[in-house]
DNA sequence: AATAATCTTCATAAATTCTTCATCTTTTTG
DNA sequence: CAAAAAGATGAAGAATTTATGAAGATTATT
């Protein structure tokens, strides 16, 4: 899952992104609010935390902005006061929750967790599929009961497939969301991974989860 | 029920009492350890929510008081992170359970409720796994009847990662819950506490119960 | 004030993960 | 069916992450 941050304060936003690389975001951060939308608007994210008080331009008229172009991505804004009228103003906006400073780190952390689960349309923190199921919160996985031991890019990707479960998944989605904007691929990374993952998860399994759709991508899906 | 919150900063005791209110409990609340002292004395509370630093009366005081006239509504502290390792614990002033700020809503909300679970049974809330066993209010380690003598910030760590058994804690998690607000992590402080946790508590054992999950964290549980 | 205990930083060693590359296998297409 | 394209896989080297011992700094205790 990749993650925008948006925040002017570079030690705080050093402690964010920490914070949610841990937790196994793939993470980009912007330092102001035009470098922010161009960001947003160019890369796909799954979400987006958004400092409301930002040079250039303000939070809330990136989010302001982002909206106008339809463009979906959930939004957390982090605002420094209470009042009713900034919550206002930030949901008015079209940011979809806030945060407000100073904040626990794990307060940030289950709020965009639960962002997601929302935009994903999931009401269980839990994906599986079949006798597979994977926590990101717990950042475990199992497979009838088994536990397996995944490495992180391992986790994400099948986060990522377990997401667009009986979807085609292509290389680029997977490299888009997986890594971050500094990565240039062009080698078969993806494909290594896919290979890793079916030894720890389909290997000794009867049924096969893991399907190869030549010329497009994976899918995970109970039948091929 | 009825819960009776005692907080002096106006705006945390807002928030509490919205979210308690949120979650069906009847509110009062006091901002001082008078006021706190009186109403918990003259109304039949179910649970009593107490900040440690008050003006006038000291949440210590008016939880001891409390007990001296067998006053026995469960406590729940709420503590800054210094305060607690070295003073509550040793002093021993009749709280069933405390939580450190800043805390996530979430967590307190769950205290709460497991308060009101045990309030028929009342036994102080022991944290366990295998043969270690972590007493947060008694302050006190033993594994397989062998006490274990931590410092104040290994037992801090101990704690948190017991309470989140089998699932990983981040270094910032661990890092937000035992130093203040958002310190600087970027040092491994949190690395150099694990190791001398190792050392005391699984070294001499068969069974390691601290795991390290390369590139997330760490984990306390039975299997890897 | 001196001593002891705890906390923090730092440097280095060790372990794990990531990435690339070459080769082999499978699938598609003409 | 053969050639080409796409994918699978094992292994090596690079890069990152973690473990650890020890020294210095800080805090508490006598």
């Amino acid at each position: 899952m990749r993650v925008l941050l948006v925040e002017d304060e570079p030690r705080l936003s050093r402690v964010i992104k920490k914070g949610l690389a841990e937790d196994g975001f793939a993470v980009d951060t912007a330092f102001d609010g035009e470098e922010g939308l161009y960001l947003a608007e160019s890369e796909p994210y799954d979400a987006i935390v958004l400092d409301i008080g930002l040079s250039k331009l303000d939070g809330l008229d990136v989010c302001r902005k982002l909206r106008e172009k339809s463009i979906k991505t959930p939004i957390l804004m982090l605002t420094a006061k209470t009042t009713i009228e900034d919550k206002v103003a930030g949901l008015d906006s079209g940011a979809d929750d806030y945060v407000t400073k100073p904040f626990a780190f794990i307060e940030l952390r289950s709020r965009i967790h639960a962002l997601l689960r929302r935009s994903n349309g999931a009401t269980s923190p839990q994906l599986t599929i079949q006798d597979l199921v994977v926590d990101p919160m717990k950042h475990t996985v199992t497979r009838s009961g088994q536990k397996i031991i995944l490495t992180p890019k391992e986790f994400s990707i099948v986060e990522l497939l377990l997401r667009h479960k009986d979807e085609v998944v292509t290389r680029t989605m997977i490299t888009e969301h997986v890594w971050d904007y500094n990565f240039e691929g062009m080698s078969n990374v993806v494909d290594v991974f896919v290979g890793s993952l079916r030894r720890k998860i389909d290997k000794h399994s009867f049924h096969t989860l893991i399907y190869t759709i030549h010329g497009v991508g994976y899918k995970m899906s109970e039948t091929p």
